[in-house]
RNA sequence: GCCGGCGUAGCUCAGAGGCUAGAGCAGCCGAUUCGUAAUCGGCAGGUCGUCGGUUCGACUCCGACCGCCGGCUCCA
């Protein structure tokens, strides 16, 4: 019944299953031989999708009992040797009726379903040895192509990705052209594990997740001095670009929520609890109550525009499963502001903000990268305003040359954004900053001012954070630094090591006039040796160590060696402490 | 929330239906007074995540719950 057709089809783009180039198509072919092994060895799996992904490949099964990781074991090893048979990937056409017929006879309802949804009247087949499987290509031309490759690990995903249909098995895999790179990529992942924020804050002391308090974490001192450094230099800049900070409270009645419309929307998101038969919340935003600071006062158009910041903790009720670390928690401390100006002031307000943006990035090393989120499916407010509002959006864009893309439908109910990523010292990417311009929320709040010739407007409203939240933000930046943070935000900026108890006098006034000069110093006075209090900075990543023995007791000095391994010598006191100042001041990398 | 895995000392980990559950590091005490990544010796440290069940006996087996990890879904 099925036409074998000798050579691929000159593919064309949407009619692959990977994109048609080496390395995808080497995984995908690769998943393909591990569905052929799987199969072969439970003949009662059922087949779901199996593509290529960035770095790898997976493919869904469904199986009455779970994968364990012998199983992956036995399947690599099936895999080896369908690889070393070498067979052939043929590519097979036929009829989507045919298709259908045979993959019921097969057993595989979840092809079945695929094939039953498609919109076309024939399909392609790939066969390598006697595994058949519906795709639309490409493939390498053989199984014995496939040679550096190696199972990962296994997960549940949902059939088509959605939540109410059934739970199938996942195996990740990886595939590479050579082991060399295999390896590497390997050896990658152990780096990425080793700079995991989870782990840094651990040995680093940063900070410590308990059971009593999932999705939010208790700040040790030294994490403390991380949030501390970010508001401050936060502040610097808001005080500087004409924000007024403010602070809102965080248990409010549920009519705010009904007002703004977030009741609607994320009420189930929401901590709830009843006091004196009134129903409240933990806010799970800002802005609602930041209107209220805004009709404190009746507002003159000259007051615009009110730039409105606030620090604001902030509660959401993220599912059970979601949690990881700082990346994504129930207590979010966000760095907000609401910028409420007139219409004619939009697209200076958005540059304002996005050289912000430019200016923050710039100081930890990271590029943004920008995207304009359109309006989505479930919005509020009439068409013409969202057309208005993403116009204006991409105008600011346009006028700060800055290149973006889109994200479509991917906007807040109540306006479009302007997402900000940064990629950092891995590669990975992270949606921090945000900007969004809003018509709902002054409408829903009835905001006004009065206009030049007397009239009461209506203000706009953008929404903006530089940082996103400070959990998260930290913890990308302990990763992006791998635990060693440039001095300015560094917890300890320098420790004093007396090489023995003889210049523990000298030591403790080298330590004293760090401190009094305003450097986190700290005393290493413990009746260790010198190697051993060196390694122990060193582990905890601290910036400068300072050695201290007779010979700097005598000279007033210090012997300077920095966390790279880098020994700078003796340096009189007075001119380390002035250079760290200055390293410190400046913010420096 | 769902699928799977895990939970033993502050940390990293070993152990096991049957006598007082171990190690290294960290901590404390003592010795050593030392020059750029771990000095030596001693001491102390545990309701084996919680609750319930099976059993003569449970840290070990079973169940529920809590939390964490890998994913999926979600993310104003």
């Amino acid at each position: 019944m099925a036409n074998e057709v000798k050579r691929d089809l000159a593919l064309e783009e949407g009619e692959y299953d990977c994109p048609p180039e080496p390395l995808p198509t080497l995984r995908h072919s690769a998943s393909h031989v591990m569905a052929q092994a799987v199969k072969e060895i439970f003949p009662e799996a059922r087949l779901a999708i199996g593509p290529s992904i960035e770095d790898g490949f997976y493919y869904d099964f469904q199986l009455s009992r779970p994968f364990t990781p012998e199983d992956l074991d036995r399947i690599e090893a099936r895999m080896r040797e369908i690889i070393q048979a070498d067979h052939p990937f043929v590519r097979m056409e036929m009829s989507r009726a045919e298709a259908i017929a045979f993959f019921e006879k097969g057993n595989e309802p979840f092809k079945v379903e695929i094939l039953r949804d498609l919109q076309v009247d024939v399909v392609s087949l790939y066969r390598q040895g006697d595994f058949i499987d519906l795709c639309r290509g490409p493939h390498v031309p053989s199984t014995g192509q496939i040679r550096a490759f190696k199972l990962l690990s296994i997960a549940g995903a949902y059939w088509r990705g959605d939540e109410r249909r059934p739970m199938l098995q996942r195996i990740y895999g990886t595939a590479w052209h050579t082991e060399e790179e295999l390896s590497q990529y390997l050896w990658r992942v152990e780096e990425a594990k080793k700079r995991d924020h989870r782990r840094l804050g651990r040995q680093l002391d940063l900070f410590a997740f308990h059971d009593v308090a999932p999705g939010a974490p208790f700040w040790l001192p030294k994490g403390m001095v991380l949030v501390r450094e970010l508001e401050r230099f936060w502040r610097e800049v808001h005080d500087t670009r004409g924000y007024e900070e403010i602070s809102t409270p965080i248990l409010v009645s549920k009519k705010v929520w009904e007002q703004s419309g977030h009741w609607d929307h994320f009420r189930e998101s929401m901590f709830r609890l009843e006091v004196e038969e009134q129903e409240f919340s933990l806010k799970p935003m800002n802005c609602p109550e930041s209107t209220f600071v805004y009709r404190h006062r009746l507002r003159s158009y000259r007051d615009l525009p009110l730039r409105l910041s606030e620090i604001g903790r902030l509660h959401r009720f993220e599912r059970s499963g979601t949690l990881a670390g700082l990346f994504r928690v129930r207590q979010i401390t966000m760095d907000d502001a609401h910028i409420y100006c007139r219409p004619d002031q939009i697209q200076a307000e958005i540059t304002g903000v996005l050289e912000i943006v430019k200016t923050f990035y710039a100081l930890f090393g990271m590029t943004p990268r920008f995207y304009l989120a359109t309006r989505p499916a479930k919005a509020m407010g009439d068409r013409a305003l969202w057309d208005h509002a993403e116009h204006a959006l991409r105008e600011a864009l346009r006028a700060n040359d800055l290149a973006y893309e889109i994200k479509e439908g991917d906007g807040a109910f109540y306006g479009p954004k302007i997402d900000i990523h940064i990629e950092d010292a891995l590669g990975r990417d992270w949606q921090t900053a945000t900007i969004q311009l809003d018509y709902q929320m002054p409408e829903r709040f009835e905001l006004e001012y009065v206009d030049a010739d007397g009239q009461a407007k209506r203000p706009v409203m953008i929404h903006r954070a530089i940082f996103g939240s400070f959990e998260r933000f930290i913890g990308i930046l302990t990763e992006h630094f791998a635990g060693a943070f440039p001095a300015w935000l560094a917890p300890v900026q320098a420790r004093v090591l007396p090489v023995s108890e003889k210049v523990h006098d000298y030591a403790r006034t080298v330590h004293g006039r760090l401190k009094s000069a305003g450097v986190r110093a700290e005393l290493d006075d413990r009746n260790e040796k010198l190697g051993y209090k060196i390694r122990e900075a060193q582990v905890e990543k601290v910036p400068y160590m300072l050695v201290v023995g007779e010979r700097e007791a005598r000279d007033g000095a210090v012997a300077v060696r920095r966390r790279s391994g880098e020994d700078l010598g003796p340096v009189p006191l007075e001119r380390f402490v002035a250079d760290l100042q200055v390293e410190i001041g400046g913010r420096a990398r």
